[in-house]
DNA sequence: TTCTAGTTTATAATAATTCTAAACTAGAAA
DNA sequence: TTTCTAGTTTAGAATTATTATAAACTAGAA
């Protein structure tokens, strides 16, 4: 119970912290994303599933919507692209790669020391290097 | 004019071995992809305009999707995913990486040679690597 | 308790892409 | 050469993901 008021305090501070009002929906939205120690993906789509399971309509879609995004340019959440029409987003957002199964469309991470690189480009003149990530396209 | 005979007859061979039959859109479009010797990066929008420009309609939107499409599988183009609700392709179809620039929303390639992974980690069991590919978001 | 800027929401709008089904055509066969 | 038809093109409708709008709501400062 002391336990369960933590984290709601730190989801606040966290937030907080970050110009963002803590909304009962983005409280709410932050618990389902990062109350487990578990890093993981989703789409809009399977966060409003788990979100507003159950029937009862918690949260709109637009806010889903808006709250990714909120988080996303906060630094709490990743967003990657590696599938046509749809964005994916990443709890984890630690420096790492992934593989990405074609036939399932499931992401798969790959820590940062499991691949090595040891020749990078030099960006173009006045570019300077945002990030770099490696994507493994797998199939049976 | 024997050189742009060849040009054609190529493309009309290229086409046959794939199963595609060799129409006057699909034509027109694989000189406007594949008869430079330099490759580029399109989406179907710029190449819609480039088919289309000076206001005579010659080829409908639909077929350019179709088209890109049937080239994609044929494995005559590459689908570059690095930007958010649009689709990139690319001529160059050797394996190769790309600097993927947020303001521009440019791509440039970075030769298969300028990159290398020292390290690489081994895919999930039953499942084999399509193929790997970097890409190095930069900004000003 | 009041007030208001920030937020949520239903809904409309947009953008990219895919689908549909009727008209067309490449090219094999007669 | 003409006929035939499966494959292709096309305009337009439909779909999907996403973004915009603007009215109702609320967090939290005063
Ligand atoms: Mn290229
Ligand atoms: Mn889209
Ligand atoms: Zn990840
Ligand atoms: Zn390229």
């Amino acid at each position: 119970m002391a336990n369960f008021m933590n984290q709601k305090n730190e989801i606040i501070k966290k937030l907080r912290s970050s110009g963002l009002r803590p909304t009962q929906q983005r409280v709410l939205i932050a618990k389902s994303l990062f109350d487990s120690d578990k890093t993981f993906h989703f789409t809009v789509e399977t966060l409003n599933k788990k979100i507003n399971k159950n029937g009862a309509n918690k949260v709109s879609l637009a806010t889903i919507y808006n709250t990714v995004e909120a988080f996303t340019c906060a630094g709490y959440l990743k967003e990657i692209l590696t599938s046509k029409n749809k964005s994916y987003y990443d709890t984890n957002i630690k420096s790492h790669h992934h593989f990405y199964d074609e036939g399932s469309k499931e992401l798969t991470d790959i820590h940062h020391s499991q691949i090595k690189l040891s020749k990078v480009p030099i960006p173009p003149k006045g570019k300077k290097i945002k990030n770099l990530e490696v994507v493994i396209r797998i199939q049976k």
